[in-house]
DNA sequence: ATGGTAGCCGTGCTA
């Protein structure tokens, strides 16, 4: 089963590019961030017509989640569990039967710029949200994959000029140690592992300003976190790098895994 | 130090 994670930034500007990369890519489950549409904005009939299952969780003008997979999705839930207060749409979850079933959830972490202030406090109780649900995911003993857009970038060696970002929300030490306090509980970064002693990158993210794409001025923030029943499963993992310099792309770029189940 | 770009029921905000 093959798994991926794309931060689409506008469904329906990128409704052309992400059309093209899902007939070439061909994933089963795709988690979508950034859709930037209220449920009723998103456009199910072009997907369902082309063979796809279509979960939302949108919100106004900024945010919002998707899943479209091949297989029907079960026990769909939105929403990151622990303040019922938060009204940001970035948290969606599902389990889709292959052979084995998996549990997927798709995440889109608060950005936080600029740090410190308010919206840095709301990335961090976010994050320490998202550790408490993840202990619950790993106790499912099931296969999970938890994805997104994570918006942490978890080592100097995962931006191509990291004295860029010393003072920003992305890389300050708070943010990664909040990211690592969750990997350390025991999941798998799945494109990590597959260079581990990778120098650089790979990225999965460039800015649209100031030439980073040809510059190759890149950021790894989108991750594949694998629980211990999923990792023992892998079979592959990637970026697809190419699709940022295509017509019209987002700033993010496809990242997957392929898993024996 | 600045400004550069893209998207959105938008002319400012978010990234």
């Amino acid at each position: 089963m093959k798994i991926a994670t794309f931060n689409i930034n506008g469904i329906r500007a990128r409704l052309p590019a992400l059309t093209d990369w899902l007939a070439e890519a061909a994933p089963d489950l795709v988690v979508l961030q950034e859709i930037k549409t209220v449920d009723e904005g998103f456009p199910v009939e072009h997907f369902s017509d082309l063979g796809w299952n279509v979960v939302t969780h949108g919100q106004k003008s900024f945010n919002g989640v998707a899943i479209l997979s091949r297989l029907p999705l079960e026990d769909v839930t939105r929403g990151l569990p622990g303040d019922e207060t938060d009204e940001q749409a970035r948290y969606i979850e599902a389990t889709v039967v292959g052979q084995v079933a998996v549990r997927v959830a798709g995440l889109y972490l608060p950005n936080g710029n600029p740090a410190p202030g308010p919206k840095y406090d709301y990335k961090l109780a976010w994050m320490e949200r998202l550790r408490q649900h993840a202990l619950t995911l790993l106790a499912t003993e099931m296969p999970v994959v938890l994805t997104g857009d994570f918006n942490v970038i978890p080592e100097p060696r995962d931006a191509a000029h990291p004295e860029q970002w010393v003072n920003d929300a992305l890389f300050l030490p708070e943010s990664r140690a909040a990211l690592r306090r969750i990997e350390f509980q025991g999941w798998t970064d799945a494109i990590r592992i597959r260079d581990p002693y990778a120098k650089r990158g790979p990225f999965t993210f460039w800015d649209f300003q100031a030439g980073a794409w040809p510059r190759d001025n890149g950021i790894r923030i989108d991750h594949m976190l694998l629980s211990p029943q999923a990792a023992d499963r892998l079979r592959d993992a990637g970026v697809d790098r190419e699709v940022r310099g295509r017509e019209k792309p987002s700033d993010h770029v496809p990242v997957w895994v392929e898993l024996d189940a």
